[in-house]
DNA sequence: GGTGTTGATGTGAGCGCTAACAATGTGGGC
DNA sequence: GCCCACATTGTTAGCGCTCACATCAACACC
């Protein structure tokens, strides 16, 4: 019932099963004749490796846990899609433990999840406050990144630089000609949020503009479009930057109810490039963040920790690029 | 370095490590008294069970393997999530390995990691036919569950009911008084887009409609909005129903360019209800199909297969509903 | 009082692999 | 020809757990 097992292969090539284990492993010092006899022996049976053998007897399994909310959002399903493979060229495998919510006790049990199954490394996506905390009591001798976690804690930390992205975008908007721009931000507790917001007031202050109060929504097109039928009826308002991409919809839609037309009278960007925002109407510019690097930076910090036994304290930081598309255009006076 | 073992808690409990083994797994013959001790002791310890030790024996591990292509797209994505937290509460741990490929030497090859790693069953979100054919060629022996499969093979099947869907979708633009109803399709390997196009089929035959020539799109709205410019200079196209909604979108925006107004002169529908569906202009008709009910029958199958060692030949199909909204509308005429 | 029967616990083997060390063979230098 | 270095292979001992079985007490039954 079992597959063959090591053994099974060492008597069909003749030799030992540490030999085996050695062709396996791609030990220097085999014979060239015997790795080919046992490379046929293996082919032969069909053997397949027991991960979970080698996991009991290392210590540790080559596989990564992933702990993430919301995979359904398109930022953290890229970053979830591009670790994933990552990790695949590199030999791991990837588990999820996906959390409804971010607090404490949910981070805490999907990483104890993980380490009931001896992951060889931990990925964070945890872009909020309490998360940061839930991973200060982990035992320390598991190698562990996170990525968009909060920027003051001593852990290794991989991020997609948000204030330089909200930055460019708002300037893009005061090169246009806008006298200031207004922001729709994502949830305060999120580190993305305060992130942009940071960008956004910067790039004001560096430019002498007024800086307006940002209007607080929750990444969703429904939050977008409460924001939007505000601003909508604001005269003076002639140019907003969006936490993201679908808030920029649900904005977009409740200007169009009002008559307001982008980026005629409104100018317009995001915050994502989602593959939908070319053929919004009118395709809209935005910010975007390459989640691949993000993966392969992440992936890179936990893997140096996997094999150096150590618990580095690195941190990356991920530059988005602007993509201006039609939704920006020089105000109208 | 390595944590406690099992003898270690029995040690501290004065048992033997086969009595933590069936406190730990919930057999029935073990004293409330001894019960009690061994639980202490694995708090005093912070014991964790080593899960790699456990599938070593057992031969299987309490992880399950899911095989899916670009997990970014809103469907996939969904669909995994639910997955994830649906196998959570069993108990199971969700791996996934996403293919770029959906041909037949890609999904074997990451059906091969899963069975290194000893999954106990496989979910094979197999939209297209060349997956299928991959998954001949299996280990009869693990149990396998495909969703979004080709209904012709005698694999344990989850699907969402395309074809009502699509009916519905169709009948409903038909209800509105339309002659006839256009359809802009997916890409012809997917089993999706051929459910859909026959629920549409089938839906213009019942009414004894016109079937006009169905637009082949490929999901991304990019190629909606391709499709979108033929159908916007036909003035015969009074009502279009998408196989997706990121179609509609570029369809919407195609139309809009063209200045034919929706739903005044033309009626539109999608498929998939993405959150921001309800936040287009105008908000979009959609079918809506269940990702939670399709991760729940999977798992269902799948773990009546773990649990009795057989391999079925079920099959479920989840029926998804219309979400009438502001984009279908009598023609003018 | 002997004999089951049942419940609660312990014992020993072994899952398939790697790590450490032991044991070969092979060739060079003198 | 002898000794040593080095490459190649084998041997042994676990990793932490579950399974099958052995043990042992307590109690019921005739």
């Amino acid at each position: 019932m079992r597959g063959p097992a090591m053994t099974d292969v060492a008597r069909l090539a003749g030799v030992s099963h540490q030999t085996v284990s050695r062709v396996l492993n791609g030990h220097p010092n085999v014979r060239e004749q015997t790795r080919l006899r046992v490379q046929a022996a293996i082919t032969e049976l069909g053997y397949r490796p027991n991960r979970a053998a080698r996991a009991l007897v290392t210590g540790r399994s080559q596989v990564i846990g992933v702990v993430a909310q919301n995979t359904t959002l398109y930022g953290p399903a890229s970053l979830l899609a591009a670790l994933e493979q990552t990790a695949a060229e590199e030999g791991f495998a990837v588990t999820v433990a996906s959390v409804r919510d971010l607090d404490r006790v949910s981070i805490s049990a999907a990483v104890e999840r993980h380490l009931a199954h001896r992951v060889a490394g931990i990925v964070v996506i945890a872009p909020v406050e309490s998360a940061g905390e839930a991973l200060e009591h982990l035992p320390k001798d598991v190698p562990l990144v996170t990525v968009d976690g909060d920027p003051r804690r001593p852990v290794p930390l991989v991020t997609v630089d948000q204030v330089s992205g909200a930055r460019e975008a708002t300037r893009h908007l005061l090169d246009a000609g806008h006298r200031t721009v207004w922001h729709v931000s994502g949830p305060a507790d999120w580190f993305d949020s305060a992130g942009r917001i940071e960008g956004w007031r910067e790039a004001l202050a560096a430019a002498g503009a007024e800086v307006p109060p940002p209007i607080p929504g929750d990444w969703s097109a429904a939050s977008g479009y409460r924001c939007g039928q505000m601003l909508a009826r604001m005269p003076e308002v002639t140019a907003i930057f969006t936490a993201n991409d679908h808030l920029a919809l649900g904005v977009l839609r409740a200007l169009h109810e009002y008559g307001r037309r982008v980026p005629d009278d409104i100018s317009l960007v995001g915050f994502d490039d989602v593959p939908e925002a070319a053929y919004f109407i009118p395709p809209l510019t935005t910010v975007r963040p390459d989640f691949d690097a993000v993966a392969r930076a992440s992936l890179d910090l936990l893997l140096a920790q996997i094999e150096s036994d150590t618990v580095g304290e690195l941190r990356q930081t991920i530059a988005p690029t602007l993509v201006p598309r039609r939704s920006v255009a020089a105000p109208r006076d």
